[in-house]
DNA sequence: TAATAATATCTTGATATCAAGATAATTTCG
DNA sequence: CGAAATTATCTTGATATCAAGATATTATTA
């Protein structure tokens, strides 16, 4: 009986009618995500980032040499608004660990890329990132999140 | 080969030291709530609600009669600082759908409950919103739905 | 070619959230 | 009983986000 079975019950004496069953999934998928987003949080205020610029300066990073990309292909890969994008690279231009220039081929556009403290900074943050997911997930048997990530593969397909 | 596989290819190009598994996962389940919260937010915004003042409404309604929690009880079931309750409070006020009256107990607290107008919003609102979360899990086989949920319940029970 | 459409990014204004601290009432305990 | 600690809520200031619109550049097409 979790936080969540209790909701249902709530729910199944005030509203007999509503089948709440997909609510109990989506329900606790909600407040899993967010006791595993705080933590994670945590993990990267140690290191002076949080979700956004943490967001942003990986993405960089893993997009391999030269470590640089255009606003609109971090849109694309993160799925925030032109105006979040904007202020997080602001705010990562602000703190020295991405620069600005703007692109020969189209001068609309710009290429982001990381200096060497960025990349310094986002190379120890995704140790320590690696390190609390595996922490995270380290409640469940490799069969479980095995079969969980299959599960949620193929429910996020549906989506993409 | 979705969007999580190719993060991880990246990262393994980049960074084969760093043991990604559990990021494939908790990607996904990153991604996959935020497709979700957004299909849910459409259907309570054709109620004039957010997922916040879905949040509080609902709390009071499925608590039965005289569907009137403390801000006290409504921050322990939603996981948000007081603060944040105390705006949310306020803006469904102002919208006619909750009344503060002071407790009669302890003069510190109070009684937030819903009005008449309160109650027909979050009950047409909740009949829509399970509707929508029915069509969410549409794509997942009634085998497959109570797989996932019941390794999620595992998973969130080692947080809570 | 010149007008129009599309694209890329930035700006503006509004909202929701949190952390930290303020205020007021209640409880505990010496 | 009275001081100190606790509790319940609200306030303040800062940040992140989005939607909508502005600006500048490039592409299309009549």
């Amino acid at each position: 009986m979790d936080h969540v079975d209790q909701i249902v019950t709530q729910w199944n004496r005030e509203r007999p009618d509503l089948d709440v069953a997909p609510m109990a999934l989506l329900g606790r998928l909600k407040r899993l995500m967010l006791h595993i987003s705080r933590e994670m949080a945590e993990t990267w205020a140690e290191h002076g980032l949080n979700a956004a610029s943490f967001d942003v300066l990986a993405t960089l990073r893993r997009s391999g040499p030269p470590f640089a990309l255009s606003p609109a292909d971090l849109i694309a890969s993160t799925m925030v608004t032109s105006g979040t994008m904007t202020n997080r690279i602001d705010q990562l231009e602000k703190m020295g660990l991405v620069a600005r220039k703007q692109s020969q081929e189209d001068r609309r556009s710009f290429l982001i890329s990381l200096t060497d403290k960025g990349f310094e900074v986002i190379d120890a943050a995704v140790t320590a990132h690696v390190a609390t997911q595996q922490r995270l997930v380290s409640g469940l048997s490799d069969r479980d999140r095995r079969q969980l990530n299959s599960l949620v593969k193929g429910f996020l397909a549906d989506f993409e």
